[in-house]
RNA sequence: GGGCGAUUAGCUCAGCUGGUUAGAGCGCUUGCUCGACAAGCAAGAGGUCGUUGGUUCGAGUCCAAUACCGCCCACCA
């Protein structure tokens, strides 16, 4: 067994074999515990249709990040799995395989061997996608892991159904609906997509059946005209007053149809006169409810057109239009062609055009269950993050119309309902019944129509909980916390959710809706298939690991913000695991003796504030303490990308580029009771740096905690360990005022080498002029100086008059330091630099100055803001001087 | 037609309730193989925060208008 890190962080070491000793370790699992506050999130279950892309590993991302923070802070923590079986996106799928293997369709197959089919593809693609969430290292309870179309789910589905149904909730219609003609089934308004297109309206005359001009309407549709039943105007409309109520003839069809007066024409709008047709016009639909006019469909399911169109029976609707316009612009019916933009409506799926048909569909009436989902949103319970999407899904319910819920398909839950084969009579219920309650027959069929697939996801956050059974599960961890998903399925399925978990439930099914963006491509188009643009999250992990993926996802994005996948960003995120990596080398190679036996270590047991500690090590400690306090409230507003920024800089600013070279001249020296303290803190300092980051980056963290030495109480993994808490007595005001110090030194020594040029290797001098508190913090620190900057020697004076004739010079807040060159002398360099400062600090002085001279800045800002004012006002003006003393004399040596 | 987001360094983006000299990554310049790390170290350059007004002692941040880009919704005569 290694006793250190591998020289080169390789996640491909690890990532998979860590992931597995979780797993069999059930590290996962969340039980009930009544000791435990319960914190649940329900995964949004990906569809079974193919394998994960990015958006998913984003997803995932942020909803392990505060699954595992949420355990580490003692939380009984579930994050369920799951899969969607996907109605109608698997059905198209699953045809698709069949034509293409065994060249059959759907009906050739029949419906059970179609559902066999449509079962392996589930056990196949399923099983893929829970590999894949695997590798990106989520923590989800495996032993949960639920399918929407499972023996669970189905249960709730008919017992949520059949509930509604006896609340009148759910109701069989004869109306209008959308209609795909290409996949063959009907679809609600979230499935249809709006896309303005370039048509025509073309203007027809309708003339009058007592032989008048008759009227004129215009139609961007001209096939549904053999469906035409009326023309409606607006009542106030002049023009066709005393034409209400008289008839015309619908052209070359030669039927009679009744002018009607209706609220609905607008007189603006084409010729104010509309044709109706309730049978493919949603709005015409409802005209002809109020009229009682009758319902005459033209168009079949597969956009033929019907025997209604005559001689253009058996022609798609878009052929038929083009030759019915011809004839009827032949027998001089047309009166006008007008270039117009309309809007269209598309399935969601397969973006071909809808047909609003009329159909016997299952309806969910909305207006009831809205009602409470509105209120939730609006008194508070539940809550948007970011809150702008409180307002779009607050429209969209405030708006909602009757939901389509069955389905022209096969893959999906079936609609529990029963028809008797004698009488027809139709029976709710659960199981197939077995007399008719009405005509006593025995012989009964199913409902051949399936649900929408969002009809189950719906009931996702209960029904995995064992709804309809009042489970513990159920009780202990609903309501879910947050549910994490993006923008684009906000209608389908949030909306959704929160409006049946309030019916069957009585509480909102999720506290926060977490909505985050998409991830688009390096130059901000959608990732799709058919661009082919998109990355493969596999493919990024076997290359740059899992974690840097995930940290790389969380880096700068803003909840319910798109983000671009950039490869720099990617590198970024995998040279920080690596620097980490390094550092961890670094802290476990001083902590070891040659055999790989770690050497003894100060005695914490009392708290390590209570060691001899060294300036540098207050420093550390109460640095990441403040770290810990801030990045514990980020992630509290679910300021995800903010915390994972500062763990970022507190690992890499400040731990790697200042503690670890701070120590290294003790860990390299010989006070053998200060190293040991010096390790102490060293491995406190990065464990709890590993645990501020383990929910960004699981692998790396708990890798390299496997290499460190543990406490006798330590968890099993560093996943189970506890979340840091700030602590006041870790709070080191004072070292942290003198270690700043000291580096403004280092930093201004640096500067200065770089200036002149001198090699880093070159030993110098540093004459140090000191005044105030700062004089002690450098006398303390000067030390630093010498190890990391290199200086070999420092002289301490307390007049001008000692400063040397030959230096550079550097000025501070109350210190000033020289540095003799005698041969790299470069007062150029150093007159040009002190003319910038100089310029920087007056503009400092008067924009202080001016703020305090401000009357009304002194009496109305707060007494804090202003003794900072007045501070840095003092600062700079001391500094101010100090250069102005010191630029004649390297004017005079310019020269 | 209605609504929303974005506009900050060459590029991609942070910037939470208004208060030090507006930050990061990448890129760029210069110099470094000194016992964790060249996937690195050090020192730098680079921004009148889209525009115009307003509120305020004080605005990248709040308000109004405007421009450009993008998105969502809407019953398609």
């Amino acid at each position: 067994m290694e006793k250190n890190l591998a020289k080169t962080y390789n996640p491909k070491d690890f990532e998979d074999r860590i992931y597995q000793s979780w797993e069999e370790n059930k590290a996962f699992h969340a039980e009930v515990d009544r000791d435990k506050k319960p914190f649940t999130i329900v995964m949004p279950p990906p569809n079974i249709t193919g394998q994960l892309h990015m958006g998913h590993a984003l997803d995932q991302t942020l909803q392990d990040v505060l699954t595992r923070w949420k355990r580490m802070q003692g939380y009984s923590a579930l994050w369920l799995p799951g899969t969607d079986h996907a109605s109608i996106a698997t059905e198209v799928k699953v045809v698709e395989k069949i034509r293409k293997e065994e060249g059959k369709s759907k009906e050739d197959l029949g419906r059970e061997e179609f559902l066999k089919r449509a079962w392996d593809w589930k056990r196949e693609f399923g099983g893929r996608i829970n590999k894949q969430i695997r590798k990106l290292g989520s923590s989800c309870d495996w032993d949960r892991e639920r399918f929407t179309m499972d023996e669970g789910c189905n249960k709730a589905v008919v017992e949520h159904f059949i509930r509604l149904y006896n609340k009148g909730l759910i109701y069989k219609g004869h109306r209008i609906i959308n209609w795909c003609p290409v996949c063959g089934t009907s679809l609600s308004d979230a499935e249809v997509e709006h896309e303005d297109k370039n048509g025509k309206y073309w203007y027809f005359r309708y003339p009058a059946a007592d032989g008048g001009e008759g009227i004129v309407v215009a139609t961007s549709r001209p096939e549904t005209m053999f469906g035409d039943v009326a023309i409606a105007v607006h009542p106030s409309d002049e023009r066709y007053q005393d034409m209400v109520g008289k008839k015309v003839i619908l052209p070359l069809v030669g039927r009679e149809i009744p002018i009607i007066a209706d609220s609905y024409p607008d007189p603006e709008k084409g010729t104010g006169a509309v044709k109706i047709t309730p049978s493919h016009d949603p709005n015409d639909f409802e005209v002809g409810q109020r009229h009682n006019l009758e319902q005459l469909s033209c168009i079949n399911p597969d956009a033929t057109m019907n025997e209604l169109a005559g001689k253009y029976q058996g022609m798609d609707r878009y052929e038929c239009r083009k030759a019915w316009v011809n004839d009827l612009e032949a027998a001089g019916y047309l009166v006008k062609i007008e270039e117009k933009v309309i809007p269209t409506g598309e399935c969601y799926r397969c973006h071909n055009v809808i047909e609003p048909m009329i159909s016997d569909q299952w309806f969910v009436a909305m207006e009831e269950l809205a009602k409470p989902a509105i209120e939730v949103a609006k008194n508070g319970t539940l809550t948007h993050v970011p809150d702008r999407f409180e307002k779009i899904y607050l429209n969209w319910l405030e708006d909602i119309r009757d939901w389509c819920i069955s389905r022209q398909l096969w893959w999906g839950h079936r609609i529990p309902a029963y028809y008797c084969d004698d009488c027809g009579e139709m029976v709710v219920a659960a199981e197939m019944p077995k007399t008719c309650p009405k005509c006593g027959g025995t012989h009964f069929h199913q409902d051949e129509d399936v649900l929408d697939t969002w009809f189950s996801s719906a009931l996702w956050p209960f029904s995995t909980l064992g709804w309809p059974e009042k489970t513990e599960e159920l009780d202990y961890f609903y309501p879910t916390d947050v549910l994490v998903t993006g923008y684009d399925i906000i209608f389908f399925w949030v909306v959704r959710m929160v409006f049946s978990g309030l019916e069957e439930m009585g509480e909102s099914p999720f506290k926060y809706v977490y909505v985050h963006g998409l991830v688009r491509d390096a130059e901000g188009r959608k990732m799709s298939k058919s661009l082919g643009n998109g990355i493969d999250p596999l493919e990024i992990i076997d290359q740059y690991g899992a974690d840097a993926l995930r940290f790389m996802l969380l880096s700068g994005i803003t909840a319910g913000n798109d983000m671009r996948f950039k490869m720099d960003k990617l590198e970024s995120a995998r040279n920080f695991a690596n620097k980490l990596w390094n550092a961890s080398r670094f802290t476990i190679m001083n902590l070891q003796d040659e055999e790989g036996n770690f050497r003894p270590m100060a005695d914490a047991a009392d708290g390590i504030e209570t060691l001899a500690l060294k300036d540098e090590d207050k420093w550390i400690l109460s640095t990441i303490n403040s770290a810990v306090a801030e990045i514990t409230a980020n992630l509290d507003k679910f300021e995800l990308s903010l915390a994972a920024q500062k763990i970022y800089e507190l690992i890499w600013n400040e731990f790697c580029d200042w503690y670890i070279e701070l120590v290294k001249a003790r860990l390299y020296g010989d006070d053998e009771e200060d190293k040991k303290v010096c390790r102490c803190v060293l491995v406190k300092a990065l464990k709890d740096m590993l645990k501020l980051l383990h929910p960004f980056m699981p692998f790396i963290t708990e890798e390299i905690w496997s290499f460190l030495p543990k406490e006798e109480n330590a968890a099993q993994f560093l996943m189970k360990e506890s979340w840091p808490v700030y602590s006041e007595a870790l709070r080191f005001p004072e070292e942290e005022a003198k270690l700043n110090t000291a580096m403004d030194a280092i930093r201004a020594v640096r500067n200065i080498r770089a200036e002149v040029d001198a090699a880093p290797s070159r030993k110098l001098h540093a004459v140090i002029l000191a005044t105030g508190k700062e004089a002690g913090y450098m006398a303390d620190g000067c030390h630093f100086l010498k190890n990391i900057a290199n200086i070999s020697e420092i002289t301490f004076i307390d007049s001008k008059d000692q400063v040397p004739d030959e230096v550079m010079s550097a000025v501070m807040n109350n210190v000033e330091i020289y540095v003799p060159l005698d041969d790299l002398l470069d007062y150029k360099a150093e007159l040009e630099r002190l003319q910038k400062e100089k310029a920087r600090l007056e503009g400092e002085v008067k924009r202080t100055a001016g703020k305090l001279s401000n009357e009304s800045f002194v009496s109305k800002a707060p007494e804090k803001v202003v003794n900072a004012e007045r501070e840095k006002l003092a600062k700079y003006e001391d500094m101010l001087a100090k250069i102005i003393e010191r630029l004649p004399i390297v004017e005079a040596k310019v020269k």
